[in-house]
DNA sequence: GAGTTTTATCGACACGCGTCGACAAGTAGT
DNA sequence: ACTACTTGTCGACGCGTGTCGATAAAACTC
């Protein structure tokens, strides 16, 4: 591999003209710019990674802390971290996988200590997260995917709530759905909360009849759910799922059930990850969680913190999508 | 952060001592490393990452191409994430995620030769894996989670098709079941392939009647293949799937069409992801994957390579467990 | 007990880069 | 024309480690 004296030797300037010009923190003449960059292209110079993490004092390495799978929501942490990795690279960062524990929160800390981390990419907010008091704390720099009950001014992507519930509501009301009952987990991870309130918002908008059945995340509880549902509210024509695997179990009730979707039943899916759309049939209509974005967005939002670019924006919320297949279709007429 | 010269103090020896103590790579007085470990400890020192690898030439950072989930396999491929980056870090190695492409490949070469990455992990790889052939010829030391046709000295893990399938098959079979088909996609990456031999070589042996009914990696596709196979087999008493997506839609199917599982039709999914398993109704019977456990034999096999141990095994099955949920039952009296 | 090998330690240096201070050449202000 | 500042470039140094050669002490060999 090329070093930078031999850049610099080819171009016919210093080594540190070099750095400059590379980096950009002097000025250089924009002619000797060019040569260098000739240079670097015909020996395929790369940076050491290393030689920089050591001499500047900056890894260019980010940490992810990777989810448990705790709460399912794994499944989608791949788009997360692909995005995330992405992006990072695409500034000259790369992202390390961290399977997080507890015990090694403390780790986190001596690492970025020690040069090896510059910052922390943390998915999988609880509304009080003690991993963010502890980063805060310790000086760490991060961003979270989510965010907790109050992030003040911490970083943060999260979806945009509001919007993509409005998309959803709006969809069904266009079909002239006007009683829908939704499913919801409601756990402490504040994802769950946040979109239940805005979904109440959205319905009252549209003046619809908006009922909560409560599930958690597991197929079997969907299919209770659907009991629930069939005998509590048989006169309703819609449901708004936001918890994809009780999704599953609740189609599945209603096959059982010999309730026929989307004719007797429309079903939207909100907040749901790409990977699992394939996964059932009739194919579900959604509103896309961005979670490729998203993680592209984090890594985006973070290096920024790092590189002290503080008149950046900070926090963002991004919206879904609406993806229209086959669970939704117009109300059948009410009973 | 404390630095090797603070800890040589501390120990009242020299810098180069703490690193061989620390190392190892030469005789060092018991009592002189205890000493050196002790002021290691008290003064929370970690060699610095990036000082290493610069002088050392090891980056000691491991590459993992991230799939592209062109074959929706992404969804098992945090937990083989999450298995190698624990099992690298065990070892002082980290893992970055590598969002992989094609046009990425010379890339990963020249960051293996600036030294910002001493090895790779492959998944999702092909009978004819390209990306193969180009890592022998770069020289970039790798490892598969998966192989290829014929491996030959290659580094892999991969799962043990053949006990895997065992185990699914004596398990129908002490149900009485004697007539079976199985879903499998039978696509080019190859495991399919392998999987389906095997398991018509199992089946053989138990002398049942098995069918093969052919699916591609969707839901909607299962549906279809119940279709098929309720139409065809009639009489048949059990399914074992080999694509868990299929799978989820072959459960539709049967729902849609009154046939009660595991009463009327037992289903075993091979080769399914931890994940996989909370997502249907019933809850589906299955010989598990062992991908968190993959993935960390993965880096452990690398991680020799890289360190030339070369005595070590560096190739491996792993076979699954049989997870016995509720899909399965003793075989409904053959019609 | 002189010669030879082994053991335990130290000092010095290189790895490749970022960055500071110096300096020459140019530009602007008076 | 003299100073004051800006622009563009260079040389030198330090970051913290791995590792080589040297050295002194200890352990063998005959």
């Amino acid at each position: 591999m090329a070093t930078r004296a031999e850049v610099a030797k080819l171009a016919g300037v210093s080594a540190s003209t070099v750095s400059y010009a590379l980096n950009g923190d002097r000025s250089i003449k924009d002619e000797t710019r060019k040569r260098v960059l000739k240079a670097v292209a015909q020996l395929n110079y790369r940076p050491n990674f290393a030689a920089g993490a050591l001499a500047g004092g900056k890894s260019k390495t980010l940490a992810l802390l990777s989810p448990s799978g705790e709460f399912g929501i794994a499944l989608i942490a791949l788009e997360y971290i692909n995005g995330a990795s992405a992006a990072a690279r695409d500034r000259g960062y790369h992202l390390v996988i961290w399977p997080s524990q507890e015990s090694e929160l403390t780790e986190i800390q001596t690492f970025a200590e020690s040069g090896m981390i510059s910052g922390v990419i943390l998915m999988e907010i609880q509304f009080k997260d003690e991993r963010v008091d502890y980063l805060k704390k310790a000086k760490v720099p991060f961003a979270m995917i989510g965010r907790t009950e109050k992030p003040g001014k911490d970083s943060y992507v999260d979806r945009d709530f509001i919007g993509a519930t409005e998309l959803g509501i709006d969809y069904l009301d266009s079909l002239g759905h006007k009683k829908i009952a939704f499913l919801t987990t409601d756990r402490a991870v504040g994802v769950d909360t946040r979109f239940s309130s805005a979904l109440v918002e959205a319905a009252k908008k549209k003046k619809m009849i908006a009922k909560k059945i409560q599930v958690v995340n597991e197929a079997s509880s969907g299919r209770d759910a659907f009991i629930e549902f069939h005998k509590k509210y048989p006169d309703f024509t819609a449901v708004v799922s936001l918890n994809d695997i009780a999704t599953l179990g609740f189609i599945s009730g209603a096959n059982e059930y010999g309730v026929k979707i989307p004719k007797d039943l429309s079903i939207i899916a909100l907040d749901t990850p790409q990977n699992h759309i394939e996964m059932s049939w009739p194919p579900l209509t959604t509103v896309n969680l961005p979670a490729f974005e998203m993680g592209a967005k984090a890594s985006n939002i973070l290096i920024d913190q790092i590189e002290q670019k503080e008149n950046k924006q900070n926090q963002a919320l991004l919206a879904g999508e609406l993806v229209i297949r086959g669970t939704t279709a117009k109300a059948r007429k009410s009973s």
